[in-house]
DNA sequence: ATAAATAGGACTATATAGGTACTGTTTAGT
DNA sequence: ACTAAACAGTACCTATATAGTCCTATTTAT
């Protein structure tokens, strides 16, 4: 399906929560209880989230993560990438000798530019944006209107 | 993965050959033979298409299938709900009681008019434009410059 | 009548996502 | 120094949904 993972429903729920008290860290087990989620799901993602520079951690008693960034300044898409790699929505929008026919194969060079389209949308949403409902963040709506 | 499914790749193959010649009707297994993808599945995609309305279809000897509507008039959004259902990114993001924790959420609603923007996205690009590479809509175009 | 072709559904095998567990490392407090 | 809190890394299992196959019925040109 063209949907985002469960697990990353998750993580953005993670870093909203996060988002909104940048200044704050929190332990896996607080945000576990906070958000209903299982502690090792939890812990999980965070890891991952890490890893891909998008917290800071300290480790130890009294430790925790916290947004390595402003939540102005981490879209959408640098968390969903974070939990399920890079945004392409065909095989072949990748990288190269993924798909089976790429030979002859007319329409890959458009998905490309489908996913691209797909990732700006996704781009242009930061944490701040989402952590504030409702979205009226000026990039969201431009995208609205784009149907004629 | 926020990707399209294979099968639907195969069914935009599909579509995109049909659009190429729309007038002619084409039998299952000449596209499964032209398009090398295995008879079963073309077969199988090929009357999901025929149930979302896109096709119409001939019985009996020298019968086949060819496109319900011109090339310019089916978009790719339309292939892919055909195949895997509407456009959501998110559970929430189709109907109520999908998602875990509608109550706590915040983020609910920001999805779904992420949803909206990628649905949008792929409904801006026809079968016309995929059969054509490399895609020069201008809807298409606007989508690509969004990013400050 | 026969063969070509679609219509519809049921079934299985497999890949992937989701979830769990275990072991190691760091650090604050006593 | 010792202990407990908390992160770090890895490896593994299981449930689910995808991908793929098969079988049977119906329609129609020759
Ligand atoms: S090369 Fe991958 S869909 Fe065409
Ligand atoms: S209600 Fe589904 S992600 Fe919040």
């Amino acid at each position: 399906m063209l949907r985002i993972a469960k697990l990353t429903d998750y993580a953005t729920l993670l870093m909203v929560r996060l988002a909104r008290d940048p200044a704050r860290s929190f332990s896996a087990a607080q945000l576990a209880d906070e958000l209903r989620i299982p502690l090792p799901t939890v812990a999980k993602l965070l890891k991952r989230l890490l890893q891909a520079h998008l917290l800071t951690s300290v480790r130890g008693v009294g430790g925790g993560y916290s947004l390595a960034h402003a939540p102005r300044a981490i879209s959408v898409a640098e968390v969903v990438s974070a939990i399920e790699g890079p945004v392409a929505l065909t095989e072949c929008a990748r990288g190269a000798g993924n798909c089976s026919l790429e030979g002859g194969c007319a329409a890959g060079s458009n998905w490309k530019l489908i996913s691209r389209a797909v990732r700006v949308a996704l781009e242009a949403v930061s944490l701040a944006d989402m952590a504030m409902p409702p979205l009226q963040s000026v990039h969201v709506q431009a995208l609205q209107e784009k149907k004629p």
